[in-house]
DNA sequence: CATAATGATACTATAATTGTATCATTTGTC
DNA sequence: GACAAATGATACAATTATAGTATCATTATG
């Protein structure tokens, strides 16, 4: 029952890093080198981020990344939906034969619940205040 | 993002047809032939499921299992716990370097806030409850 | 022009999940 | 008592997801 998988996990460190750079590029190499994490996947990684314009990034010599937007819009969600696909806990289980009432079945509506409530909560978490802890 | 392993799922759907067979005992044969699933994958789920003391099972021939306890006090988080460990969604991913204070973290305070949701609704949820659907 | 960075992408390794196979043991039936 | 049909225990195999590596092309800096 894994939330976060270690995809977001560097991401999210990596990205605190940054924006405590506040507008400096910082490449690939110092950031490994910070968080003592393996450089090419987490080079796989800020790429993917930039693809999804959370990062910027500079090519060449000195180039690097920097933050796309302001870290206070940058939310734990987002780089989850990356990662981890939409963000859905589960389909109904017992769907295929047993269930048919997709409407008024009580675990399907715990199952929404529940999702809704992780997802408004985690919503709530962005690097800004991650920063601020 | 995975909340239910096809384990859980799986015996679920077991757990709900042995109940539906009130008393009967109900071999692994059966369900997996009404269920629609790997026989032999079901009859080591359930095989787990008698040793927690979920299911009574009785060997020799016109064998198989029947329900060890009410519907109503089987719990999707007993089912959980046993084919999915014990459900911590994660641990503070920023703990080895940028983050020292455990305590007043705010990230830190969501999860567990998150996961007491999640277990709480999800403890609501009994078999019985799920028949009624 | 050399160097040091990213872009893109293919590949590999490891771990978790999902499922199979087998042999021993128990029990009801002929 | 022999046989059939079930579970107990356990080892093995296949598949998929996760984690991580390698490589070559491209771009910018000095
Ligand atoms: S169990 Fe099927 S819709 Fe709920
Ligand atoms: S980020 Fe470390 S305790 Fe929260």
């Amino acid at each position: 029952m894994k939330l976060i998988t270690r995809d977001t996990d560097y991401a999210v460190r990596a990205l605190c890093l940054i924006a405590q750079r506040k507008g400096c590029i910082v490449s690939v190499k110092k950031l490994a080198l910070a968080l003592q994490l393996p450089r090419p996947f987490l080079r796989k990684i800020l790429q993917q981020l930039n693809k999804k314009k959370i990062l910027e990034s500079f090519k060449g010599q000195s180039g690097g990344f920097i933050l796309a937007k302001e870290p206070a819009k940058i939310f734990l969600t987002d780089i989850m939906r990356i990662f981890q696909g939409k963000p859905s806990l589960n389909e109904c289980f017992l769907k295929k034969i047993v269930c048919p009432h997709t409407g008024s079945c009580p675990l399907r509506k715990k199952i929404v619940k529940i999702e809704d409530y992780v997802l408004r909560e985690l919503g709530t978490v962005s690097i800004a205040l991650l920063l601020r802890s």
